[in-house]
DNA sequence: ACAAAAGTGTTACACGTACACCCATGG
DNA sequence: CCATGGGTGTACGTGTAACACTTTTGT
């Protein structure tokens, strides 16, 4: 049996979010697009194995990535029976640039915008979609995304794009800043108003230790657990 | 590369939270107690090969179980490389007794007091134990645990055994009552007490629909998931 | 009558939400 | 000087926790 590992990169470049794929370079469906897969070696460990497989494939490395589920059907890869563990992880796409040169053909995608994609490919993106939203209304998941310094304002807009629905500014900031993981900063971006929005910092320490213990980041969780 | 499913079943009679193991029966490490597990066919999907596993070695059938983690650490088992996926599944004890022959060697141990495992199940049951918290403190999971009848202080006791803990019993039920979950039904439960304790049914569709969006059912959870 | 468990009432307070309004500044 | 986005203040309702107290009934 084979053992197989796909890996969901998740991305976010300051408006959109975005998946990470590839054109695959052999038969079948060879030319369509795929996640990044590959299958893992008798000598390594499966986290070894993701992190090859990801670097081999977009150059990208030191993506932290988590393992979400298997997929096991006997009849997902037409050829041999081939169970694959799907692994996935959320980046800053301006901190990973250099490292996706053209000498990969990995291209990013809006999430909304997917193209169709091989075997049961479209699968594991639904159950990492689920399990983003999932999480990341109870944990601070999401403030990994931005750059460094960043405004609440692109925190809201990355929590909107990630629930596709609008919250209320004023009361996004003060459930944000009462979490106390934020660092305000001097300075002010001007870059999206007049006025400017001060920059924050994450707090690495306390964001860390209490990962698990922050809850409800979006309003009217139940509404959007629901569905899940 | 082997593919294996260890499945990981608690268990619980009204007083504790108990694990079933059974004595391993060849070689390595016959004769030790171990979790439940098996090798998956080339020509059956995951479900189908944990419930068989479960079948054979217990007697247990229709189980729900569900995947948890994959252990593929390249020298976690000493013959030859396998990777685990590792299954966990929730009963009531009572409601299974029948199928628990003792043409299998399977025994309950109460989880506080798990002998030693063979290879990596005793990290396998440390994972399941703390997904199993942190679970159950955001969605109605272990309501499935009691019979189709059970009284609020059993369903405390349950949650008092599962975070090692003790709740105040006014507060808890208010909290599990305002949920709309539960059907008060006439009778009461007289064995723990004078006055009694009204039964209490599940509303199924209500539990299922609502599975994902009721969180909190632990006080202070924040205490809770902290170290998880 | 008493003990012991079940469960109600009460209160203080934190938190969530909605929304009026003020602030800063580039054009 | 005003449009725009950023942000504070305020008000109200709901949820949570702590704990005094009542209810029930077998012994």
């Amino acid at each position: 049996m084979l053992v197989a590992i796909d890996c969901i990169i998740f991305g976010f470049d300051g408006r959109n979010i975005k998946l990470l794929l590839i054109k695959r370079g052999f038969e079948p469906e060879k030319g369509k697009w795929s996640l990044m897969g590959g299958f893992v070696r008798p000598d390594e460990s499966l986290e070894l194995a993701s992190a090859r497989i990801l670097k081999k494939l977009t150059g990208l490395e030191s993506v932290f990535m988590e393992q979400l589920h298997v997929l096991g059907d006997t009849n997902r890869d037409p050829v041999e029976r081939t169970i694959s563990i799907v692994h996935a992880a959320l980046i800053d796409i301006s901190r990973y640039e250099k490292q996706l040169t053209s000498e990969y053909h990995a291209e990013w995608f809006n999430l909304k915008e997917v193209p169709p994609l091989i075997f049961d490919h479209e699968r594991m993106v639904n159950i990492a979609k689920k399990h983003l939203r999932y999480k990341a209304a109870l944990h601070p998941l999401l403030f990994e995304l931005l750059p460094a310094k960043f405004t609440i304002p692109q925190l809201q807009h990355l929590f909107e794009e990630v629930y596709e629905t609008n919250f209320d500014n004023r009361n996004f900031s003060r459930k944000i800043l009462s979490t106390g993981l934020l660092i305000r900063q001097k300075e002010k971006d001007k870059n999206s108003s007049k006025k400017g929005a001060y920059y924050f910092k994450l707090d690495k320490r306390k964001y860390t230790e209490h990962f698990r213990s922050f809850l409800h980041f979006i309003p009217n969780p139940e509404k959007f657990l629901k569905g899940l």
